[in-house]
RNA sequence: UCCGGCGUAGCUCAAUGGUAGAGCAAGUGGCUGUUAACCACGAGGUUGGGGGUUCGAGCCCCUCCGCCGGAGCCA
């Protein structure tokens, strides 16, 4: 229908005659005039609609319209203060596409079921869309950052023959006669692709077969994965720290608008510049131990942290809450973290490790390492953690022919865009979210 | 899996152990500038399921189901 006006461009055509097609949004009736608001998905704009002013067929059909409903319209754009937005349609024709009955979704405030179960109308909301096109700005930039540092694309695989970082749950499915498993991470599968192009990056949906039920998880997620040849742990936090600034700055110049609408806190995003905070696990733990932490601790009922383990959620909140940037927390002990960690040179206890946590209380958003490239190091601490060597053959093979040291870490993007978009949960950050009790719609 | 909270009209929520209610939506009527419009009227219920205590249970007890988010694990 090329002689439609999308509402985005209507304050280009005042005066003018125009045809407009789209959904109801909104619907106010006084007697003689009726106001109906349009939405087309590049905007919304209110209709006038004068008993006088139209033939009684259009007024008679208006009268039927529904929340929802999609129509056509023709009429007059016009610049009218009283107007929301400030430019109108004044009403001439109204064709109706197709009348919907009762629409579920209310203006009004919902409970979480009830808005998840009608996840595939609730995409329609004005707060939704403008989710969607954060997240969508945020997935376009990452591919740019890494476009335009020569980075490759390489699209690791879904389905994988089994488990190879152990620990995580896996779904499992039917492979033919046999089992395989979803992804829980594509770095085994591009860290061959980087002793092959140099700079290379993963991005895709990512399962994890965990029952958790808390605001920061999904079965389904989606990860970018850099992996850096020849890079040491500190090329890694320069380019974490580049790449997150990278990622807020877009989305500050790009989509303010959705920003402002979720009503975020544009100056805490316009903060975040590099260089972030750096600490080691050590310093982070001394700060847990203060006698003032662990009392907020025992005052939220959190569990007591003790040196030596991960944090939990509340240690992350705890050590990010008055930061203005990102804190970077690297070299955490070596036997907390996954096998193919890099030790430290100076203390081989501590892996060559960063988690990047957002501020805010939003928590780990990255996690990542220098890689260990030496074969027989590797090799032995797969034996130590348990895991079969056989699979890892081929992983381990990058070690044999011609190993370089190198690195890379993953950076789950709906924890990005919740931090972004200031929201409360995940699951409003993907169009269709999969969770412990969620698979539909 | 464990801990805690919740479940009442289509939706959001009230209701000392004593006749189940309101707002919104939907319906009817009114209103020529509404901004989640407003006014009037009518309609709307197996109080998540089952069992128990009681003269009497939406409320107390047991059990099951569902939801929420916290722990563990992680991005």
């Amino acid at each position: 229908m090329k002689d439609l006006t999308l509402i985005v461009d209507l304050k280009d055509h005042i005066g003018k005659s125009v045809r407009m097609g789209g959904w109801v949004y909104h619907l106010r009736s006084s007697g003689k005039l009726r106001f109906l608001v349009l939405r087309d998905g590049t905007g919304y704009v209110q209709a006038v609609i004068s008993k006088k002013d139209v033939p009684e067929e259009v007024w008679t059909l208006a009268e039927t319209l529904t929340y929802e409903s999609s129509v056509v319209l023709e009429g007059t754009a016009v610049e009218d203060p009283r107007s929301p937005g400030s430019v109108e349609l004044q009403l001439k024709g109204l064709e109706l596409i197709h009348l919907s009955p009762e629409y579920p979704i209310q203006p009004k405030e919902h409970g979480t079921e009830f808005l998840m179960d009608h996840r595939h109308l609730w995409l329609r909301s004005k707060r939704q869309t403008a989710i969607l096109r954060v997240r969508d700005e945020i997935c376009k930039s990452i591919r740019d950052f890494y476009y335009d540092r020569g980075f490759t694309l390489i699209d690791s695989p879904i389905l994988t023959p089994t488990s190879c970082e152990g620990a995580s749950t896996l779904f499992e499915v039917k492979y033919f006669d046999e089992l395989a498993y979803l992804t829980q991470s594509g770095q085994l599968y591009i860290e061959p692709a980087c002793m092959a192009l140099g700079k290379v990056y993963c991005f895709g949906p990512t399962f994890r077969a965990e029952k958790s039920k808390t605001r920061r998880h999904l079965t389904e997620f989606w990860m970018v994965e850099p992996e850096v040849a020849f890079a040491d742990l500190e090329d890694l936090l320069v380019l974490a720290q580049d790449f997150v600034a990278y990622i807020v700055g877009r989305v500050l110049e790009r989509r303010k608008e959705e920003l402002k609408h979720l009503e975020r806190d544009l100056s805490k995003l316009e903060r975040i510049t590099t260089p972030f905070i750096r600490m080691t696990y050590e310093e982070a733990a001394d700060f847990l131990l203060r006698p003032e932490n662990q009392a907020r601790m025992k005052e939220a009922e959190a569990p007591l942290f003790t040196r030596g383990n991960d944090f939990g959620g509340f240690d992350e909140t705890l050590l990010t809450q008055d930061a203005e940037r990102p804190v970077m927390v690297t070299h955490y002990p070596a036997d907390i973290k996954a096998f193919y960690m890099q030790p430290d040179e100076q203390d081989p206890s501590k892996a060559k490790c960063v988690d990047m946590l957002a501020p805010e209380g939003y928590g780990e958003i990255i996690g990542g390492s220098q890689r260990i490239h030496d074969h027989d190091l590797l090799l032995q601490r797969i034996q130590k953690c348990g895991l079969p060597v056989e699979p890892l053959q081929w992983y381990l093979d990058i070690r044999k022919y011609g190993s370089v040291p190198h690195s890379g870490f993953g950076m789950g993007i709906e924890r990005c865009v919740a931090w972004i978009c200031g929201l409360p949960h995940v699951r409003e950050t993907i169009p269709y979210a999969r969770m412990l009790n969620r698979l539909n719609p």
